[in-house]
DNA sequence: CGCTCATTTGATTAACATCAAAACCAGTGG
DNA sequence: CCACTGGTTTTGATGTTAATCAAATGAGCG
């Protein structure tokens, strides 16, 4: 029965989530929700892994609850974190056999996690299921975009200001003064292509500017429309 | 009669274009062929546009011949280039409503031309189009992962090897001692997050090493063991 | 040849990284 | 409540890489 009504669901609600507009990566509701029956929950602690690189990818996940990271690690320890992933956003969609890069829990997660068979297996069947899994992967083609502008061309204070104003975009509260950081400078410092002293250092430049006001959880944002400046980023 | 040739394949060969491997962002013949018959081919002087940034999507391109650069730019004009586009790679396939970035002519280039309206509509009947649609923004994704590892992370030397690696790979003659760089040191530099000396006095240093000799039109590769080395990366 | 534009070289500077240590903070247990 | 511990963040001093500024050289072209 319950399976009944899913399908039901989706036939009628397919199309209209592409609507969903150019700044989320998140899973719009409807499309999705087909998959839900498959799902199994899962909790992942603080600092463990969700995905490993080049591991074959059996499934994917839809963040419930927490954030997570996507990493690239270099033979010596270098690390690039591509992105921070968010309640609603998906993990491992981004992947064909293998996985491309590790994911990680940075607080705690909860997970719903689904065969990547049985995904591909809907893909291969249901048209517009297809056709939202290309405008999930262009969402995140267009933040990397975006991303690989500011490492290549901005500088550290602006880099910081477009990470807030990004996080704050992301985040569920979004516009409220208080913005909370759930990862660590080190995470911080190895999304934006920094140290972890130049992230530390230039938030309390903004701070002594009176830009933003630095807590133990996050960061207030006092003033926008200088961040805007400093992000140097039509978007935002 | 010619259409009906086109339509036989199509139904023929849609599927088992997605081994075309992980490592293209080509176009793999036969999917996209079924397009061929609405396109129109078209000249583009050398820097000339293709698209422009925030204008609607009515296009989207294959390229037939000549090298392109896709640019992204801030207002004080710095430039990051996400990429170059090659024979056989698709433009403007990256987009929804509105272009995301400008694209340019790096040589004389010779396209394909497409409405998107002929691509969004045969995306929407034929399921292994719009899978291989996604899986083309998959690739491209991939090495949008890879580059801000490198404008992250990566030395200037390191990001010099990994270039021309990576043009190695791309380039039609790969594997050959010769490559051909058809772009600027001002590409190259807004391509990889350094200025446009620092590219020609990275360049210079490999020369000097005996790693690479450098032509009036590209470059020599005479030691592909050090630069894979000085990479830095698992994939060359 | 002389013009323009691209590349290379040189000298100096600025931004950020690195190294080192102090301060802070959250737990933990007395 | 306070002291102790381990980790994170902040601050300070110094070093390095690559950017910037400036000029010379080289290549393509009418």
């Amino acid at each position: 029965m319950e399976k009944a009504m899913y399908v039901a669901r989706q036939t009628v609600t397919l199309i209209s989530d592409r609507a969903s507009g150019p700044t989320t990566r998140r899973a719009p509701s409807s499309v999705m929700d087909v998959l839900e029956q498959f799902g199994t929950t899962v909790a992942v602690r603080r600092g463990h892994e969700i995905h490993k690189h080049d591991e074959p990818a059996q499934f994917c996940c839809k963040i419930l609850s927490g954030c997570a990271r996507t990493v690239q690690l270099m033979e010596d320890g270098r690390r690039q974190i591509s992105e921070f992933l968010w309640p609603g956003d998906m993990i491992g969609m981004n992947d064909l056999e293998t996985h491309q890069a590790n994911t990680e829990a940075v607080t705690e997660v909860t997970l719903r996690r689904y065969a990547r068979r049985i995904v591909e297996t809907y893909a291969n069947s249901h048209i517009a299921f297809a056709l939202h899994l290309r405008t999930m992967t262009l969402m995140n083609l267009r933040f990397a975009h975006k991303q690989m502008a500011l490492l290549g061309r901005k500088t550290a204070v602006e880099r910081i200001a477009s990470f807030l104003l990004e996080m704050d975009r992301q985040s569920a509260t979004s516009g409220a003064r208080l913005l909370e950081l759930p990862m660590n400078r080190t995470d911080i410092a190895d999304h934006l292509g920094l140290s972890i002293e130049t992230v530390c250092r230039t938030l309390v430049s903004l701070q002594r500017d009176g830009t933003i006001a630095i807590q133990r959880s996050g960061v207030e944002l006092l003033d926008r429309a200088t961040l805007l400046e400093l992000a140097c980023d039509a978007q935002y």
